[in-house]
DNA sequence: CGTGGAGTTGACAAAGATCAATACTAGTGG
DNA sequence: CCACTAGTATTGATCTTTGTCAACTCCACG
């Protein structure tokens, strides 16, 4: 997000405290002694443009650090179109919410200039976040829990209609239920459309066509899934 | 998102220990004695449907955490609408963001139904938080950063066209600027599309009204706002 | 000069928003 | 127990925005 990428060509190994310096790194509060550490365990790589740094499904190993250049951060939906989630600038963390949270990336990774990227490997960090109090810890892994659920919703938003979002909602309520279930919407119609981003006859009109497909069946507040597996099914196809 | 809500008509005051066994809690890995450390600096409060718990602009004293019932987080963009972030079930934080980030609410909190939340003020968490290792803490002021920029992409996603939504990303681009200014884009257009969630010929377009408007000029990848005041004025104004 | 890829424009189709009318439903007061 | 009413849900008609597909332009590069 900031102006302009410059590559220092001086120096072989880019200083922490460069980063910090420049004000908006993540480690800008640490004491001088631990960004010298973190320069003796990271390593530093140079990648071209078009270069994938991670992809979705992988263990993340550490923790990226972008030195100068710009990453994008993204998913890919069923028809294969991209959401970007984020740009990684000069300072800014990648892979940290796998590594805090889940253990698997939940996006790819992918270089949109040529980029110097630190690493701070798994070795370095896991006792340090194995010391910390439990509850911070539990708080790291929440926030990154938030926001995998958010990136989850805005790739949905752009990429289903209607007929699929209402889906992926009722299946998202009804967990992990096998065969059929039956759910409670905790919403108003118009509720439901402010969860939605929508308009409340929009959401009534997808429930309605949903209904008619014979996915499910209203009943006031409840809705009846006779059939989870084929509802999975039918949002996988298409965009549904 | 769980069932639905039980309210534990019997003890007065719910135990921590109790969120925790029902596995979903924020502080399942929690020792025996931090739980009982919990339930002693913690209070309840018990709300009625449609009570607002907080409002954004308001500064975080503290962390709620939902007992029994839902809660719905929500922001109001220009039109007054709502949209709905994230729903707070038993055992669900709220207010942590702005408590771990940034000072204040950017969004509402408001009772769905009747509600039981504990309250963990301030002065209890402060010191915890103070403890641990800096690196940690500017990963939760990272990550509570990230969630705000996301849920504010959610926002308008869902309540502006393009020529806001472009209008958005520019203004962000060219960051603290005064008057004028001159932004490149780090993108293709293709990207500009799946960052916005678009197809590239409606992000086109989208630009292109921008320009019949004067709002903006186009120099190849760069981009010319003569007034960034104008921009941001015609933006408020209507979903533009 | 071509040639290929990105960028742009136009014509048309589809999804969603908006506005207005109608149907439900639960609570209220006879 | 029956209207009556207010609020919510639903439906229909119509308009706007966006997506899709195809043509066409504009460079950059060989």
């Amino acid at each position: 997000m900031e102006k302009r990428i410059r590559i220092p060509r001086l120096g072989f190994q880019p200083a922490c405290k460069d980063c910090a310096a420049a004000g908006h790194g993540p480690f800008c509060g640490l004491s001088p002694e631990a960004l010298a550490g973190l320069d003796r365990s990271k390593s530093v790589g140079r990648y071209p443009r078009g270069q994938i740094l991670f992809q979705a499904g992988a263990r993340a190993l550490g923790v990226h650090c972008v030195s100068s250049g710009l990453v994008k951060l993204y998913r890919v939906g069923a028809g294969g179109r991209e959401q970007i989630l984020r740009l990684a600038g000069p300072g800014d963390l990648l892979g940290h919410r796998a590594f805090l949270g889940e253990r698997v990336h939940d996006h790819d990774a992918e270089a949109m200039s040529d980029v110097e990227v630190c690493f701070l490997p798994a070795e370095v960090l896991t006792p340090l976040v194995a010391g910390a109090p439990p509850l911070l810890r539990t708080l790291l892994r929440g926030l990154a829990g938030e926001l995998a659920e958010l990136e989850g919703r805005l790739l949905e938003r752009s990429q289903q209609r209607m007929g699929g979002r209402l889906g992926a909602f009722l299946l998202r309520l009804a967990g992990a239920a096998e065969g059929a279930a039956r759910v409670e919407l905790p919403f108003s119609r118009q509720e439901l459309a402010d969860y939605l981003g929508a308009a409340p006859e929009t959401v009534i009109r997808g429930l309605a066509g949903l209904v008619k497909r014979k996915l499910i069946r209203l009943r006031g507040r409840f809705v009846e899934i006779p059939d989870l597996v084929r509802l999975r099914a039918e949002l996988d196809d298409r965009a549904a």
